[in-house]
DNA sequence: AAGTTGATGCAACCGAGTTGCAAAGTTATT
DNA sequence: AATAACTTTGCAACTCGGTTGCATCAACTT
């Protein structure tokens, strides 16, 4: 009987061990993106490394994106099923400049640009630095 | 009589000194954004800390404006004289993947984007990634 | 000229991210 | 089941951009 966790690292194509299973369910249980900090201090007993690798293999296989957001540590959130991160996957980010914390508008897509002539377009990073709803204005 | 730069270090309240001015120089010769590093790169003999004080002096007085276009290096380029770094002054940045050249797209604004309730807006950060039009497909 | 303020330069530190390597665990082969 | 081949994990140590402390130097004030 395989869990749900193990069932979503296989259709990413990723290994399902022990550590990936743990690092899924806490990345699922965040409502914002966490960063490798914040990941290691969930764990009594994680190396940074490991954690680190994990996060890259996730990323790699798309089950998780990164948002840097501008403070220095990059941040990380589940994708959504679907999602292969290109243009038209991608969302608005947002960091709370009093709680600090990062939050995917998944309903909000990046808007579309139009580049000057000759420029292409791979990808859009987008963070919108504000105060967020929880916080006091 | 005084220089150029020095009248455009002191419209913005900074003591022009002789590494200002030339620090200014420099940043006003560029056609794309540049990093710490490759500022002090174009010096005989600076030190990187007295660079990266006049940066963050500039950029206090919003002479320039910095990039973090997620290559882990910030950089720098000067703004508009109009600029006072609000949201509606902004515009996108570009990062070219081949030639690692971080442009100003100043003739493209940040769309505005609709935040959800009760959140309120102080930035945006909006990087886009592809090829530039200097660069072979 | 002495005193105050701000700018500069050197050394040293900090923290996020990253690599090398060996140990432990897993999977495949006979 | 034993061996071999490969992958994951954990520790140590390093890199690099950014930053701070402090002493020195320059400019400006009285």
């Amino acid at each position: 009987m395989k869990s749900d966790s193990e069932k979503q690292l296989e259709t990413r194509n990723i290994k399902p061990t022990a550590m990936r299973e743990l690092v899924l369910k806490v990345l699922s249980e965040q409502t914002a993106a966490i960063s490798l900090a914040d990941l290691e201090q969930k764990f009594e007993k994680a190396d940074k490394v490991t954690l680190y690798r994990t996060l890259k293999t996730f990323e790699e296989n798309k089950l998780i994106h990164s948002i840097d957001d501008g403070t220095g540590s990059v941040k990380y959130a589940l994708c959504k099923e679907t999602c292969q991160c290109h243009p038209e996957d991608l969302h608005v980010h947002f960091l709370c400049t009093k709680c600090k914390q990062t939050y995917c508008l998944t309903d909000i897509p990046v808007p579309s640009i139009n580049l000057p002539t000759h420029f292409t377009l791979e990808n859009i990073n987008m963070v919108v630095k504000g105060v967020c709803s929880n916080c006091p204005k």
